[in-house]
RNA sequence: GCCCCAUUCGUCUAGUGGCCUAGGACGUAGCCCUCUCAAGGCUAAAACAGGGGUUCGAGUCCCCUAUGGGGCACCA
């Protein structure tokens, strides 16, 4: 039988970096096993739905390179893959539980139910609904039926004994029965809820291995009794560890919207990292590091190299944070593996942006010294804030000295520099490097370039940090940088 | 309160009873390189939560405690 898989999320908000990760172990899982992925859509709760949830969701799945063979937007043979749409199944099959005694009309209403619930609170007594109606008389029912009295219909739970549930990474996990409680499976509103969705969609598409986040544990012996309770088998269950919060407590929400403690902005939905600028392999070779590891003591690599190796039962069952810092690394790795043009290309609409006009060929020169100093897309602004005059560093008659260039070597330098830079051509790297690197050698006192072309950099780009001297010129274009040297020219003179 | 899950460097992890003097990575620190900042190279500090067992031998198996997390919805 080959293996099926699913990701179902609730279109309850956009797609989470946490829920990312769920979707990817699955999507490896059936690549591993040459089976099928997945999509369905679990919106079954009315007020909760959000418009545009579910296209961010598929765009963020798919911008990760996670595809699936079945889902909303492709059909496949055990459609519909949106739940709303197949309110009458589960209503037929909960008519049978019903019908065949797993089931129970309970008039419980809502306020009913938050009485009861503060009672027990308020007396330290067991939390959960008390099954008052799971024994009431079928006239009675009936009574209360005809009355018009809204029902939802739980499902009873067996009264003692254990359940068994068996989970992949963490062993079977043993359930006393009467810690369990009758859960609503049909709602008042006749949707179902998640566990009598689930359960007859997977079995109904056929689902062959559950991978999903272990707040799901607990409700696991319900769903095992459902499937037993219909004579059917239930697929392969593995829970994933929680993604945690990296500066608070708790899991990682999906209205995380701080810093931790360095600095660093969590990011949570797959758009943001997106819009921060990450790379989508990038992410997801991160991603998959989280809770399993390559092996060989590799950190970097790609899907192709994972699948043969990914095994279900190698995930490590402890919660875990999210090691930011390591996606920025992991993203700067794969930055520079990106070729020049493409590199340009992807920085074009930050730097439009951010109103840098940079003609192509100047900014593929500058790429290849651009390229290690980035992390992400949007760090190269910073690097390029020299281009801005008003971003300029106060410049003194100390820069443009230094101790191995004193003031009377380093002020012909800048003449003959500034001569250098008015006439030569073309007006290129390679020209501009060799010159000027012939230039500082004859112009310090230990015939090392270094000194001269240190304060050079410094006038010329103003500021401190910034890209190496060269490219920086080109960037910045003939007349800008005379421009600048003219400001130290007159500094000069002004000592004299 | 009850139930369930987890616990190796700051963080992500390797480790499935002897190969562990506990390995790797990020981060941090130092050095080298160097026109600044990076990148790159080298080096360093840094962990088996605690206590009992089992065993010739325990990071690895069992129990207890502690801590963290999850659940106890007509949410998923």
């Amino acid at each position: 039988m080959s293996v099926r898989v699913r990701f179902a999320p609730s279109p309850t908000g956009y797609l989470h970096i946490g829920g990312a990760r769920t979707a990817l172990f699955n999507w490896l899982f059936a690549q591993h096993h040459g089976g099928q992925f997945i999509l369905r859509i679990e919106d079954t709760d009315q007020k909760r739905t959000i418009p545009g949830a579910m296209d961010d969701i598929m765009d963020s799945l798919r911008w990760l390179g996670i595809t699936w063979d079945e889902g909303p937007d492709v059909g496949g043979d055990y459609g519909p893959y949106i739940q709303s749409e197949r309110v009458e199944l589960y209503q037929k099959w909960a008519q049978w539980l019903l019908d065949n005694g797993h089931a129970y009309k309970c008039f419980a209403t809502a306020e009913e139910l938050d009485k009861m619930r503060a009672y027990q609170k308020a007396n330290n007594l067991p939390l959960g609904y008390d099954r008052r109606y799971r024994d009431t008389p079928a006239d009675e029912v009936a009574r209360l039926e005809a009355e018009g009295r809204p029902y939802v219909i739980r499902f009873k739970m067996p009264l003692d004994g254990q359940t068994v549930l068996p989970d992949v990474i963490r062993g079977d996990i043993t359930f006393d029965n009467d810690q369990l409680n009758d859960l609503v499976l049909l709602k008042a509103d006749g949707f179902p809820t998640y566990h009598l969705a689930n359960v007859i969609d997977d079995h109904f598409m056929k689902i062959t291995h559950i991978m999903r986040a272990d707040e799901w544990i607990n409700t696991g012996p319900l769903h095992v009794n459902i499937y037993n309770a219909f004579g059917w088998d239930h697929p392969v269950y593995a829970h994933l560890p929680v993604v945690l919060s990296p500066s608070g407590k708790g899991k990682l929400s999906k209205r995380d919207q701080a810093f931790q403690e360095d600095g660093q902005q969590i990011l949570v939905q797959v758009k943001e990292f997106r819009k921060a600028g990450f790379l989508n392999k990038a992410v997801v070779n991160f991603l998959t590091n989280v809770g399993w590891s390559f092996g060989d003591d590799r950190e970097q690599f790609t899907p192709e190299e994972s699948i043969p190796r990914f095994k279900m039962a190698d995930i490590n069952p402890a919660p875990t944070k999210l090691p930011y810092s390591k996606l920025f690394w992991l993203n700067s790795q794969y930055l520079n593996t990106m070729d020049e043009t493409a590199l340009a290309q992807a920085l074009r609409p930050y730097l439009d942006d951010a109103g840098y006009e940079i003609n192509m060929d100047a900014l593929i020169t500058i790429v290849p010294a651009l390229k290690p100093r980035l992390k992400t897309f949007p760090d190269a602004l910073e690097f390029l804030q020299f281009l801005d005059d008003d971003a300029a560093e106060p410049l003194t008659i100390d820069h443009l000295q230094h101790k191995k260039m004193p003031l009377e070597n380093a002020k012909p330098a800048f003449e003959q520099t500034y001569e250098l830079l008015k006439t030569i051509e073309p007006f290129a790297l390679d020209t501009i490097q060799e010159k000027m690197f012939a230039l500082g050698e004859q112009s310090t006192l230990n015939s090392k370039a270094g000194p001269y072309l240190g304060t050079l950099r410094f006038a010329i780009t103003r500021q401190k940090v910034s890209p190496p001297l060269f490219e920086s010129i080109i960037v910045l274009g003939r007349a800008h940088t005379l421009n600048r040297l003219e400001q130290a020219l007159a500094l000069f003179n002004e000592t004299d």
